[in-house]
DNA sequence: ATTATCTATAGATCTATAGATAATGC
DNA sequence: ATTATCTATAGATCTATAGATAATGC
């Protein structure tokens, strides 16, 4: 029954990102051990060896999932980026799609360890939108924080708002178009007052 | 026992207006009905006299809660409103605040009745936006639509993403004050833009 | 007679632990 | 000898129902 010390590394990696998925999809309350463990191949008993409790693991789990959608946006542009972020196909695939936007509602009455991932995978996805961006002056470099920070929040809640809506809803169609179509024109402006220079 | 039809009524409407701060504070799945009956001064056991089932009072204490703050913010103008949504205060208190807000993330797991619930909710509160305005044209109405529900969606995204974060986190309150400043900076380049005509 | 509310409980969860098993690792 | 995983279960939930109680409503 044993395994060796490499397999348990890697079954103990495959929890955790079977996990991320099923928590963004079904929500932390949503996802039991016994669930959890089944849907990775293995019995609820083990998961103790690995985790030291649930909301150990709802960190982890979802300081993964942010990374890896970092990882994964970090080279495209801030228009292919709010493109993909609000399009049906995004809305429609919880499971796979952004972390923060799937469980921000469940994180913020979760503890303050749960909270704290959240805060840096803002800070880690802020990053990955500013990275191609090299502004001069202090005041500049703020003012993009600013302006990345903002449409985070404005694409993150076009989404959820959306999802929030019956399938196949004309609505929440309405709400990815206009947010889009909002983003695209602040990004749009700033490139016009920007490249000039 | 038995209490008067009238007073069975009015304990009735206790009940969801206790389930419609318990459901925004806790999530859906974080209030039991033996909680929310203690909570309004009852035993679970007359909860079935009221409601069919949990998501049937879920769908109505929703509804209210949305309800309710569409006629709050009525006589709001839309820089109000936004500087009221985007302050601390709000965010500190989910319990009476914004209920499309608090629960979106839960709405958005959980049944067609739940949803449809919100979807209306949204349509309503946008009413109350629009509802100063009196635009000419077919095109600027649906403009006007259009960067309402914009407006919404970013002041929301905000709120749950602040909420998301530590308590006293610097960066909880960095999201709120840029996305205030970029929802008014909207509303007050549309006055520019319509008044002269 | 009807019924709003109460007490009590059935049946199905869910987290976490205890102890057994069978493989690794020294 | 150690330990990753398994089976089994304790103890605490949670939704919903059954039946008793005591008041209203006709």
């Amino acid at each position: 029954m044993k395994v060796t010390k490499q397999q348990a590394q890697a079954n103990r990696a495959h929890i955790v990102e079977t996990a991320s998925a099923l928590f963004r999809e079904r929500g932390y309350d949503g996802v039991g051990i016994a669930d959890l463990m089944a849907a990775a191949g293995f019995t609820q008993g083990g998961f103790y060896k690995h985790f030291s409790s649930k909301a150990d693991l709802m960190a982890e789990s979802s300081a993964c999932g942010i990374e890896r959608s970092a990882v994964l946006t970090s080279g495209s542009s801030a228009e292919e980026y709010v493109r993909l972020y609000l399009a049906r196909e995004h809305r429609d695939d919880r499971a796979s799609g952004c972390t923060l936007a799937a469980l921000c509602g469940d994180a913020a009455r979760k503890e303050e360890g749960v909270r704290a991932t959240f805060a840096a995978g803002i800070e880690t996805q802020l990053a990955v939108l500013l990275k191609g961006r090299t502004e001069s002056g202090q005041a500049d470099a703020e003012a993009a924080r600013a302006q990345c920070l903002s449409n985070m929040a404005h694409a993150l809640g076009a989404l959820v708002m959306s999802r929030a809506c019956p399938d196949d809803s004309p609505l929440a169609d309405e709400i990815l178009a206009v947010c889009r179509d909002a983003i695209l024109g602040t990004i749009a402006s700033r490139a016009g007052v920007e490249q000039p220079n």
